[in-house]
RNA sequence: GGAGAGAUGGCCGAGUGGUCGAAGGCGCUCCCCUGCUAAGGGAGUAUGGGGUUUAUAGCCUCAUCGAGGGUUCGAAUCCCUCUCUCUCCGCCA
């Protein structure tokens, strides 16, 4: 949410930034209920001025036990005209909130003007693509091939976007969260925690996710409520990203500022609907309705959001070094990045199969973006309540980086050799070969 | 799922219709006293809005005692709904 001051007096120009990223304020319905909500509510609180004044000069007339029917039947009066004028203003305000709800974070001044992914800029690379001397294939032949990469059982479980891994698959996929978490807590200092997988509206309006994206999300409500006649609102929905439940953990908290910059990590499934992506990547474990990632979330104060968000970026890196698989770190462009950033990185590992770099991690600053919807404050140097920065970033998602051992550790003969670093979390396995498939 | 108790400022806690945005204590800040420490004395100490203003000052004003609604001229206090916490029983990993 941005700063409803920033928008009152400096309207032009923050309507030009959001441009930059494709958003078109609505200026005009913005004015009229601006101008609607001085009127309304000086008058409101005028009245309420008078009815306060009224009020207490009445209990003061009792308690000396004079007689007070002539102000009663003067604030009586003032009923009606100030619930009407209540109501009004009511309306406005919430009409107001439902537009301020809706307006994506202004982004930052270094960031690259862009309509569309073609528009990001590349910033640094890592490591050589391997020249493969047969035919490479793809994870998701590599994956079956091996009798561990099961999508047709997937499906009759559960449908299209699931998957179902085996044997030393599976355990692949333990390996590297427990490795990303081993790195981040050990090496990068963060606080691992485990967190709620079902949130509530609040949580998800604290992120940005609601109102607005309420069709990516999954839904859940308890037991028979699915059926009955009163249709109420879900209770929870499933989480999108582990940022949810993670980042709302300060939303209406005012920390000290002792207690900053806080940093958390969480390894959790993510659940996405993936409404409107129907043609895109329907092969293989790119794109799921469930996925897992291992979050990582800073909490800091404003002057030290940007460093953080280079340190963020930096520990997500590390991840991939370690894998020795290789990337690129891009800086998206204004028509790129998410709802609630101001700057984004994006980093791509090499996928041989498609010979292109493909998303594996996303780091962005909200600066006080989110922060200002959850009400996420700490004590400043003066001792006043002040809105936090808060970051958030994938480090990293652990089935993209699954894909990309697969593709880039695969062999001639369809086995595939397990990075050096994930062999302790391995029980010293150093290959997934066909016959090990169980 | 059943029965009961509760939710008040940074914390503890008083307050059951009227000068209550809220006693008292603790904590914190400043000042005084003091050789140091301890003790003592004094003052201050919630948040979010709106208006006015060049203004982060000041002034005026509104809202907030878990959340939302209601009754009333007036609600922390009465009524309704919800959420959460605690205790006991049941069930459960």
């Amino acid at each position: 949410m941005l700063e409803i001051q920033q928008l009152r007096t400096d309207l032009e120009n923050v309507t030009s930034n959001l441009a930059k990223r494709g958003y078109i304020f609505p200026s005009n319905a913005f004015n009229t209920l601006e101008a609607e909500r001085k009127t309304f509510q000086t008058r409101t609180q005028e009245l309420q001025a008078r009815r306060n004044k009224a009020s207490k000069q009445i209990g003061y007339a009792k308690s000396k036990g004079e007689d007070a029917t002539t102000i009663l039947a003067e604030v009586a009066q003032l009923g009606d005209e100030l619930k009407q004028a209540e109501n009004k203003l009511e309306t406005i305000q919430s009409n107001l909130q439902k537009i301020l709800l809706e307006v994506p974070n202004l982004p930052h001044h270094s960031v690259p003007e862009g309509k569309s992914e073609e528009d990001n800029q590349e910033i640094r690379r890592w490591g050589e693509p391997r020249s493969f001397d047969f035919d490479v294939r793809d994870h998701v032949s590599i994956g079956e091939a091996l009798g561990l990469l099961d999508f047709e059982t997937a499906a009759k479980l559960s449908g299209a976007r699931f998957s179902l891994m085996k044997g030393g698959l599976a355990r692949l996929h333990r390996a590297l969260t427990q490795f990303m978490l081993d790195i981040h807590t050990e090496e990068h200092g963060y606080i691992e925690t485990y967190v709620p997988y079902l949130v509530n509206q609040d949580s998800l309006r604290g992120t940005g996710q609601l109102p607005k994206f309420g069709a990516d999300l999954f839904a859940v409500s308890a037991g028979d409520k699915h059926g009955s006649e009163n249709d109420n609102s879900p209770n929870f929905h499933l989480i999108p990203t582990a940022e949810v439940p993670i980042t709302n953990m300060v939303r209406d908290e005012i920390v000290p500022l002792k207690s900053l910059p806080m940093k958390f990590v969480a390894h959790t499934p993510c659940f996405r609907s993936e409404a409107g992506s129907y043609g895109r990547d329907t092969r293989g474990l790119i794109r799921q309705h469930q996925f897992d990632k291992v979050e990582l979330v800073h909490i800091v104060h404003p002057e030290q959001s940007y460093d953080a968000l280079e340190q963020l970026v930096g520990h997500a890196e590390t991840i991939l070094q370690k894998l020795a698989l290789p990337y690129r770190v891009l800086t998206l462009c204004t028509g790129d990045m998410g709802f609630s950033a101001t700057k984004t990185y994006d980093i791509e590992v090499w996928l041989p199969a498609q010979k292109t770099y493909r998303e594996i991690s996303s780091c962005s600053n909200c600066e006080a973006f989110q922060a200002r919807r959850m009400q996420a404050r700490f004590r400043n140097e003066k001792d006043k309540p002040e809105l936090l920065h808060t970051l958030n970033g994938s480090g990293l998602a652990v089935g993209r980086t699954l894909v990309a051992i697969l593709e880039n550790y695969q062999n001639a003969d369809g086995s595939v050799s397990i990075p050096e670093i994930l062999k302790p979390y391995m029980n010293g396995l150093d290959q997934l070969r066909i016959t090990g498939g169980e």
